[in-house]
This record gives C-alpha cells, structure tokens and sequence, in this order.
DNA sequence: CAAATTGGTTTCGCCTCGATACTTTATGCA
DNA sequence: TGCATAAAGTATCGAGGCGAAACCAATTTG
C-alpha cells in the first residue's frame, strides 16, 4: 500500500502556483512534465492496431507535402533508420492505410499516399485528445504554450545537432529548406539541396515545422 | 532530395507568432509539440547504458519518498507491468545504480535505494538538458508552461483514467494521497488507501507530482 | 485457520528497432 | 561515354524491451 508519511506546511488552495514550500523551479517541473507527458502520449498511441511509430509517420504522411511522403522523409522526419522505416511503412501499407506509387522523376524512391481508410485513421488520431483539451484552455495560455514548447524544442534540436544520434539533425535538414529560404533567405543548414522554390501550398506544413524549429 | 514546391504568402519577421498566415490553432501546434518533445525527450534518453525506462525508474527512484521505492512504486508511476519493472530494476541494481533491501514492516516488499553511483548517474540525467533550456526562458513564461502542461497532464490522466491501459490512473491511485489528503481533504481518488498521515519531508516529491495531477 | 490479496520474480514470446548487406537507380568525374 | 560512388529502398538478422501468465511468499480477511 502507499502509505503517507508526511504532510508539510499548511496549504489551503490547490491553485499551481508554487505556494507548496519548495523551491517553485519551473524549468524542473517542466522537464519532469514534458518527460511524463511524452510517455503518457506514447502509451496513449498503442490502439487501433497501430503503434506509436505507425502514428507519427502516419501523422507525418498526412501533413507532408508530396515530395516528402517517402519513406526516406518519414525517416527523416522521425529520426530512425530507413530500414526501420521500411517495415513500420510495410506495416501501414499491409493494413491498407497507405498506398506506395513508385515515382517516375527518380525510379528509386516511391511516393506515398494515405488511402481513404487511411484518411479515416488519421480522423481518429489519439494524441487527437491533448489537442481537444489544450483547446478547451485560454488562448493565452495555450499560445504561450505553443512559444515556450517550440523555443524549447528549437533548442533542443540545436543542442542535439552535434550529438551522435542525429534526430534532429535529420529533422532540421528535413526542415530547414522550407522557410530558412523564405524567411531569411540565409538557410542555416539547407544549403546542401538548394532546390529552387516552386509550386505553392501543399508543403505549407513543412513551413510549420520549420516555425518551430527555426528558433 | 527534399524538393521546395512551395512558397507561400510574404512573411518577414521569424517571430514565433502565428503570422504564417494559417489559422493558428494552439491546441494542435501543443499536440504536435508534445508529441515531438517526447520522441526527442526519449531520444535522448540512450545514453550512459541506460534506456528511457531505466532513466524514468531512476529519476523516480531519486525523488520518491521511502514508502514509495518500492518496484510497486515504480511500476505503479511509469504504468508499466510489476514483471516488466522487475527487470528494469534488476537492471538498475546490476549497474550498481540501486540497492535492494528487504522491508521489515512488510517482508513482501523490498525497499530500494540510490547507491552513490546511481546517485552519480542521477546527477547526469539527460533531460536534465530541458531543465537548462527552459531556465534560460524567462520566468513568466516558464510559469504558464508548467501550469499549461500540468493541467493537460491532469486531464489526460482523467482521460485516460477510465481507459483500458491505466496508466494514470495508476499514478493517481499512487499520488493522490498526498496533497489529495492535505489539500482539499477530499481525495478523490486515493480512498482506497486511507493511510494516516504521519511523519514529514521525505515525501515532499509527491506533492510535486500531485500538485501537477491534483485539477 | 483457510481463502483470497498483494508484492515481487521468473519465464516465455511478440514486437520494435538498429545494423548490415544487397539491389536498383542517379550522379559525378574522368 | 563509362566507371565509380552515392543514394533510396528493401530484406534479414539479432538484441532488447515489454506485456502476459505462472508462480512464490507474505499478509489480510472471513
């Protein structure tokens, strides 16, 4: 059993601000917090048949533009290997959630298209739920949110460029093209492409990206 | 190659504001943050030969008071299976991160406290680099961060509380003594325990948790 | 005191994922 | 043009995490 073997000072609101006699140490509680959140969305993906890699990549399918839906851009975008890849894109193919047409620019990579069921999985998208709830809480906060998560996760991507595991490296290189060419004309880190900017909105989710990541 | 087929309207400043000339939506720019955070957090989780579940049962295992380092305890926080935790904390204790001692109060269970080196290890916790990050944010912001995250966090665990995995409410069934007992003398949720309240600080760490999960 | 509960461990097997090797297509360099 | 190199994707293998179930020991409950 959990037994109780404390009781501190006298409190009487349950409000959040740090009344509780410690130290308040926000950027603790938000590591702490990020890190349980994490898990409790990881934990929240394992339904419908699917997992949480499934997920994301379905999510990322979904909001690629076309020239990314591959399975070297999901690879990318996730951080792992093209081999694992290969297998969580197979595992979505073979419960007919995407569809892989070969391209006919390049004869190696193959483009990926959710398929209707496809659309209907995404429509039920669990991490769906913190979206509803973060919506039913001030727009102030929640924008406040949205600024303090992204430079967080900006910096986070920045201090583990240099690292080893390149997650993030990947995603910036993904990513960096798109509005480190619109924004500041200066691309960071998107020289190695260089592609020439054409065409119009369906890469309009990559830009978001990018607002996140570009600090 | 990542192909740039976009471009969308004019946008100058990379301010973090939603001017990118879309509907803002906060709440899933959080979901989608969050989402990604947590992948990134677990990431960066590798590292010293220890995996995330190790990290999350060590960085308990830290903070817990004595009643609650128990392999139930940590099993009962991460909402992961008692034989699973076994193994992580058999991990942990072949590491020479912990120490196993039987209790004398319940011969059941056994109690499990940091050796010097866990405390080392714990000293080089890898999330430890969103606290600095976050720190390095200004205070205000930091604040509306944790209280954004907590109250996603308490409704999620709601959430999922009722839900066939129960993650959180294993959590809750754990935490909520604590402030739920001190604070609002009502426990909402921890009447199955009922322990008296006795004895002081050492569970300080509790508190935290439930002030996050506590509404 | 017997039955049921609870804390913990062990065993088993599934599944995820990285590493490696391999195939096919592009590209670069002479 | 032709050969070497790189890149996209796939297949295979193996390690490891984790849940399920069986099990043991101790405690509680009737």
């Amino acid at each position: 059993m959990t037994v109780n073997d404390g009781q501190s000072s006298s409190e009487t609101a349950k409000n959040d601000d740090p009344m509780t006699g410690e130290t308040p140490d926000h950027a603790a509680r938000v590591a702490e917090l990020i890190d349980r959140l994490g898990r409790m969305t990881r934990e929240l993906q394992y339904v419908d048949g699917l997992n949480p890699a499934q997920w994301e990549a379905l999510r990322y399918l979904n909001r690629a533009n076309r020239y990314s839906r591959t399975p070297g851009g999901v690879a990318d975008f996730l951080g792992a290997t093209k081999g694992t890849i290969s297998q969580t894109v197979s595992a979505l193919e073979s419960k007919g959630l995407i569809a892989r047409t070969p391209s006919d620019r390049d004869k190696r990579v193959c483009l990926i298209d959710l398929t209707a069921e496809g659309e209907r999985m995404i429509a039920r998208d669990p991490v769906r739920c913190i979206e509803t709830i973060v919506g039913s809480m001030d727009d102030r906060t929640a924008a406040l949110m949205v600024d303090g998560l992204g430079r967080l996760m900006a910096s986070l991507q920045i201090e583990l460029g240099s690292k080893p595991f390149g997650v993030c490296v990947a995603c910036c290189r993904h990513l960096a093209p798109e509005t480190g060419c619109k924004k500041s004309e200066a691309l960071p880190k998107c020289g190695m492409t260089g592609e020439p900017l054409k065409g119009d909105a369906p890469q309009r989710i990559c830009v978001n990206y990018l607002g996140d990541a570009a600090e």
